[in-house]
DNA sequence: TGAAAAAGTGTGTTCGAACACACTTTTTCA
DNA sequence: TGAAAAAGTGTGTTCGAACACACTTTTTCA
């Protein structure tokens, strides 16, 4: 127990060589001696050798900054809280490794700060970039920057595909919707109306809604063939409170026997207010533990929430940075989260 | 960006002392004049000097040695194999920090194994000690010699009320029933006949088992005045697979209207086996991602898993004992864990 | 064949914090 | 009042890995 850890010097006095001498074996430098080196690389596998982190990170010195580039937070939409403070946390952990992490918000409503705020972090030349690439257009102009300066870069909370991102952390999102579909039927009887509702301001991650209602669509398709329900779709292409509600009214009036609502992003709670204001008994899905959604899921407007482990997606993405960066470890394409199921029970311990 | 981190040398130039000094105010160990002190201070306030872990732990050259005595991993119960999972992985990335961890395994079935490991545990006078109490009045004899050792400890997946631990890792019990409930509900119509399934092999664990069954009916005590269901228990005290099967058998003749069932412990895959064998169309809700659970889930016999984030217990539980001996840092008496809730759907996202 | 280049090897310094130790200055008290 | 004790302060070494540099030995090739 407690059995010391072996350190260079004592490889070096084990194959009777100098410090130096392991050194250069280690990292591959040359300039050793068939049978030393063999002497060498044995005495590391007998001994089980691995170099002591903690040593190596005050020896080398490195200075490593990663910048993230995710959606403003605001009062409407504190989604990215979550995301940010798992990477400020992770990367907080990595500082004395010479690790530093610089989050850049743009406007979700304002193409042009994206690419202000891409402009900044090219300019400072970061060992490494996070995005959520909410505007595919600006980001792929953007990462193609990153590529020319070899930068590393991986997606976060959703991705675009083709790209030569490291990798990805965030949902598999088509089964994000095959979730909610599986939540979706469990909550109703045979033949009650759906609604999938997208509520978007314009063009942003428009195929990634597509595809969390193709796989709500799935789920249905796979697992109710004896059950004939109807699935409708209606899109509201904004995020103005007043409209939303308009909207949703004019919608109601004429389907009224709509019975059970998902929504594709994280505006759920609009329409839970509008469902508990108008005494409307209709099941209501949706996505992320934002504030208002919490709200409403505590007071029982909103029946599931499905999350997307943001905490662990921010922690995951400088976690895999740093990994790449520190110990030179490339890591899988695809890292897919957890897809939490939150209801009013459980959610006390998602929270912080 | 980039801004040089402060050392201790740099806060030595700025109060005009040298590095003993600085170090000296830094852990109040006296011997410094007044106002030099005031400088001192003064500087590593203004310059926010935080030391480097690394060169701290370097030079510490701390030798920690950590205990966990949880149950035997086996083929019809691994569990246990994803909390020791997630404690290795931890521990494994505080090893250069002079940190290590033992696991000891103890037999459910045997509380002579548990007091012979518990033995061998007090016997290496370890630094601190991961405890899965399973057995209440061992374990208790168990962190008494602790205590006396001033050996911290902590609770993990379960607690045992009112001893010295320094924190609890694991599930909110009753609130795992609650939850149950809740799911329950969700699949059941009115009045429809429950049963609660305790499948335990002796005492173990008696007061966890009614502490969930207590959520369960809590839920129903709280969320269903306006249906009446009817909620048996059976408990079946054994964990031979025939005799269990025999029990279900007697019982569910005597009473054919079951329509759902809770078993509250790892075992609900025996039931699950049973529906399926007899096609009986029961619902079933159990807890934990044992490997038969999981096959049952895919297979779609039992139709919920509430999962108590096992690989985050063991995570929690050595960051927690690793932050207590390295950094002093005294942690919640209580760090409840999420009560995942896993349906075949978002499965596999929560492996490995 | 012998100077230059290349290959092979060890020594010493550095990262930043901790702390033992040596040394100086001040205080105590018989 | 002057020796001993206590307080105050700086220097130097250590942890383990990385690597620059100096030095020695071997190889190359005109």
């Amino acid at each position: 127990m407690g059995t010391k850890r072996i350190t260079i010097q004592d490889i070096a006095r084990y194959a009777k060589v100098s410090a130096g001498t392991v050194d250069r074996v280690i990292h591959n430098r040359g300039r050793v001696a068939a049978d030393k080196k063999k002497r060498i690389e044995d005495a590391v596998k007998e001994y089980n050798f691995n170099p002591n982190m903690l040593a190596r990170a005050l020896s080398l010195r490195n200075q490593f900054t990663v910048c993230a580039l995710v959606p403003q937070i605001s009062s409407e939409n504190d989604y990215w809280k979550l995301p940010v403070q798992g990477a400020e946390q992770a990367a907080e952990g990595f500082k004395d490794f010479g690790f530093a992490l610089e989050t850049f918000y743009f406007s979700l409503f304002d193409e042009s700060s994206f690419i202000d705020q891409a402009r900044k972090i090219i300019e400072l030349k970061p060992d490494g970039v996070i995005l959520a690439p909410s505007f595919v257009k600006e980001s792929i102009l953007f990462v193609k920057k990153l590529e020319k300066g070899k930068i590393p870069y991986v997606f976060i909370d959703s991705a675009i595909p083709n790209q030569k991102n490291i990798s990805y952390i965030g949902p598999n999102v088509e089964r994000s919707g095959f979730v909610a579909g599986r939540l979706m039927m469990s909550m109703l009887r045979a033949g009650e109306q759906i609604l999938v509702l997208n509520i978007v301001k314009g063009m942003e991650n428009s195929s990634n809604l597509r595809l969390i209602e193709q796989g709500f669509h799935n789920y249905f398709a796979e697992n109710a063939s004896e059950y004939v329900h109807t699935i409708n779709t209606l899109v509201i292409t904004s995020t103005d409170r007043t409209l939303i509600l308009q909207e949703l009214t004019k919608y109601y009036i004429k389907n009224p026997n709509i019975k059970g609502v998902f929504v594709t992003t994280s505006r759920a709670h609009l329409v839970a207010g509008f469902h508990a204001d108008h005494e409307l008994d209709i099941r209501l899905i949706g996505f992320d533990l934002v504030e208002d959604n919490i709200s409403r899921l505590r007071e029982g407007s909103i029946d599931w929430i499905i999350s997307q482990s943001p905490i662990q997606q921010g922690v995951c993405a400088v976690k895999t940075l740093f990994d790449l960066l520190v110990n030179k470890i490339v890591p899988n394409k695809t890292q897919y989260v957890p897809l939490d199921i939150i209801i009013r029970e459980n959610l006390d311990y998602y929270l912080t």
